[in-house]
DNA sequence: AGAAGCGGGGCAAACGATTGCATGATTTGG
DNA sequence: CCAAATCATGCAATCGTTTGCCCCGCTTCT
């Protein structure tokens, strides 16, 4: 009863040639006669003929697959990034094996074990919070799988890496503040630990410096990213006795607990206290009193330069040693709402 | 300079016996002797082997693979679904390929072609707002593909189906309104062309009736859920000379929509109109005025049953016949801000 | 006319793992 | 002590496709 897919085999036997005679029709071999190749062409179109990638896979030792670990799908940003990387893959026919591993080291390591072991082509990673090495990638190095890291890159050297540079629009969003008549901006930064490069906070001082207004280092708090630690930092803020009259947010999340304790407090946002932040989400256009600012860092766009990286790397064969590490920065931008 | 992967080959080269005993043993069948099974579990943790999925992929004609078909991924809606499929897929040692078909029925026919090419082995699919026949996925039939459809279902029959009933919520939620003392109830509609069961209608009927109250058609709008539609569906409802108090949305999309035309229109949310909607985003929290009840719909759950599901298809190979259709339903529940 | 060239196509190995069947060795039963 | 049962292992086919090499027959050149 069930339909049984056809072969090459197949072909081959119905035109009384052999398979070898049949694969190279089907790939335009110059070698193969114009009437074989197509009489071989029109039978595997009626019988609805369809390579076994599955074979094809196991005879190339390639996948046409690549993996890509995202700390977690539930934000618009990473939504936007998996678009990116789908779409390029998808023009040259690759799938995209998704991971997520909830800013989880161990979720992480696992996955880079489960994408190992089915031999993805190569490995796309926005790194989890909890990253603080990334030895678990180097073992894929072994396996020749080349690994691109984007958005979140670690703070190491010899990687091959795309990321959104955050330190000239740091810098612009200050500003900003400080001409709209802010004296005092807070800055709400995220987890230190997060491997990666410290843009915002330097964006932060080389406002200052332009300015040459003194940087207040109370005026700089931290949150883990937990709602209740966002809290607190800015409850330190708004203690102050010169309190800051604008604050930058480490992210949209970030921005969102601090408007709404904020209003808690029966601060006007806006007035007595402005916000901006990093990531733009799209839902932020619903909210009454919204950041007044956003710093894009375009992630579709990162996804898709960090997917044709990874091809140039799995295309390019370098008979001895690798690639040199390539390091693709874009440009943030801030965007006044 | 490569690493080369060591299979089960080399294994038996450097053990002096057959790949067929070492295969044997990796799998601890019976007829292979104690000490033989030591040695080559040994020699393979040593040489770290990993079995080759590609060539297991092949020889058994199964990839390991479901297929995940959605919408789009950027609502977190979506993105619990996903979650829920994945996490049920990794316990079975299950990849998980997804498609977004953005909600063009083009684009969902793409993606089923995609997957019957790579030979996924199970669909899972919540289908895109424009399809309105399933003849594409009876295709996959013939490749003998198991199709399960969750969330969003087509209203056919003949299909394995996993949903979430929304009629008793419905209900609830209109008597809720009517409870607190709302006589007139509008309903925003979505698009009439999904091929979807009409449960929130039903519902908005069937509290109608439960409680004697008329139904008056003209509180009846439908969007498209653009923005645009939206607003003009929520015009029509506070035009008219006996406008709704409480209006019943959608989705939380609407139902945000909704919100923001009313203020501009100078209403009180939750005073002057009151919103009740469906999904229960995270994000409606940090509006000041949110909806005050939601529709949850538990599309992790609805992910991982959808998911178990198609694996009981998978591995009941039933000789003759199909397994009988099976459909799962949910109850949703209304959560009261 | 013999050698060289070439167009057109076939043979068979290879990829890695699984598995039905055969084989040889050892033990057991009668 | 020999037949039969048991145990342990090997052989070889198989999955579908690709590809290096060989071969056959015809033309062309010298």
């Amino acid at each position: 009863m069930e339909k049984k897919v056809p072969t090459i085999k197949e072909i081959a036997k119905k035109l009384n040639i052999s398979v070898s005679t049949v694969s190279r029709a089907l790939h335009n071999h110059p070698s193969i006669g114009l009437r074989t190749k197509m009489q071989v062409q029109k039978l595997a179109a009626e019988m609805h003929y369809e390579p076994n990638q599955t074979a094809i896979q196991f005879k190339q030792g390639k996948t046409f697959t690549l993996g890509l670990i995202l700390p977690n799908l539930r934000e618009e940003y990473f939504s936007s990034a998996i678009s990116g990387v789908e779409d390029t893959a998808f023009k040259s026919n690759y799938n995209v094996l998704i991971g997520q591993s909830h800013d989880l080291l161990d979720r992480e390591q696992q996955i880079v074990e489960t994408m190992r072991k089915h031999r993805v082509d190569g490995v796309l990673v926005s790194i989890s919070k909890q990253t603080t090495s990334i030895e678990h990638f180097e073992q894929l190095d072994k396996y020749n799988i080349p690994v691109v890291f984007f958005d979140r890159v670690p703070n190491v050297p010899n990687i091959h890496s795309v990321w959104c540079s955050l330190y000239y629009s740091t810098v612009e969003a200050v500003e900003f503040l400080f001409g709209r008549g802010h004296q005092r901006v807070g800055y709400i930064q995220g987890p230190l630990s997060l491997n990666i490069k410290n843009e915002r906070l330097e964006g932060y001082y080389e406002a200052h410096k332009k300015k040459k207004i003194p940087v207040n280092e109370s005026l700089i708090v931290t949150t883990d990213l937990s709602k209740e630690s966002t809290e607190r930092a800015i409850e330190k803020l708004l203690s102050l006795k010169n309190r800051p009259t604008a604050i930058l947010a480490f992210n949209d999340n970030v921005a969102l607990d601090t408007i709404q304790y904020a209003k808690k407090k029966k601060l006007k946002i806006n007035k007595d206290i402005s916000v901006v932040s990093y990531a733009n989400w799209p839902i932020i256009s619903y909210l009454d009193f919204p950041p007044i600012a956003s710093v894009e860092q375009f992630p579709y766009e990162q996804g898709s330069r960090a997917t044709e990286l990874l091809f140039k790397l799995l295309h390019t064969k370098s008979p001895e040693g690798a690639l040199p590490y390539e390091n693709i920065v874009l440009k943030s931008e801030l965007i006044v709402h």
